[in-house]
DNA sequence: CCGCTTATTAACCAGATGGTAAAATAATGA
DNA sequence: TCATTATTTTACCATCTGGTTAATAAGCGG
């Protein structure tokens, strides 16, 4: 996959099993059981799952008797935080935008109730 | 698939390639073709690639002409970001734990050099 | 209508992903 | 040493992904 860190991170967090059992380690360390627990899926998938987080250096995993205690390691999000700050003023502007065009109400709209996705509706 | 939307974006912006069609976007709106210029594949590959974006509502087309002129549409981006500032203090924690280490600097360790880029600041 | 340009769809492929069950490994404790 | 607990590895499967080429569609401009 040779994919680069960013998209290697990326990629960990885009499934909800594993951003669940990040935010569980925000509550401390655990070993995999105790991960595995809340889940309706066996261990083997949680292993896995463990697995990517750490290529991803979002988890550290030590080791304590049979047990292997993963604890968060969230500098990859930094990295995350810093490659969408870039994008704030998109969605902060989109909104203004928005703003904008609703106070302004030019000529005399009919004013139709917000309901999104008016337009494009490229068939289908 | 059924993914969430957090999850959708995720997996959305885990390609490099998806991630410089975004950062072109940035500089404004562009049609297909204009997108597919920079990389080295094939324009259908790239409009699948743009399809994912839409998806993820990560892009926004028009049409003109023949040209189906995308724009970037940011704000799945400020979910994201508001996911990722969860995690803020524990990445800060760490730098933080690493300052700590550097300063007491227990026994004698060689002091080598900081070597720039001492720990980056997350910008802002 | 014809032909050009722009972009999408269809069909296909290799490789990754997310899951399973069953076997193997590791550390402890009797 | 043997059984127990905790976790990983292996082998397998279905589905998703990212790319290809070839065919199709949609708007123009003559």
């Amino acid at each position: 996959m040779v994919a680069d860190r960013l998209s290697t991170t990326f990629a960990a967090l885009a499934d909800p099993t594993r951003r669940a059992i990040l935010a569980r380690l925000m509550r401390g360390e655990a070993a995999v059981g105790e991960l595995a627990a809340p889940f309706a899926m066996t261990l083997p998938a949680i292993s896995k799952h463990l697995k990517v987080l750490e290529r991803a250096g979002l988890i550290a995993r030590g080791r304590a008797a049979q047990r292997r205690p993963c604890r968060l390691a969230a500098e990859p999000l930094g990295e995350v935080s810093r490659w969408v700050a870039d994008y704030r003023r998109f969605w902060e502007l989109r909104l203004d935008r928005l703003e904008d065009y609703l106070q302004e109400a030019p000529k005399a709209r009919t004013r139709r109730p917000k309901k999104g996705k008016a337009h494009d509706r490229t068939r289908r």
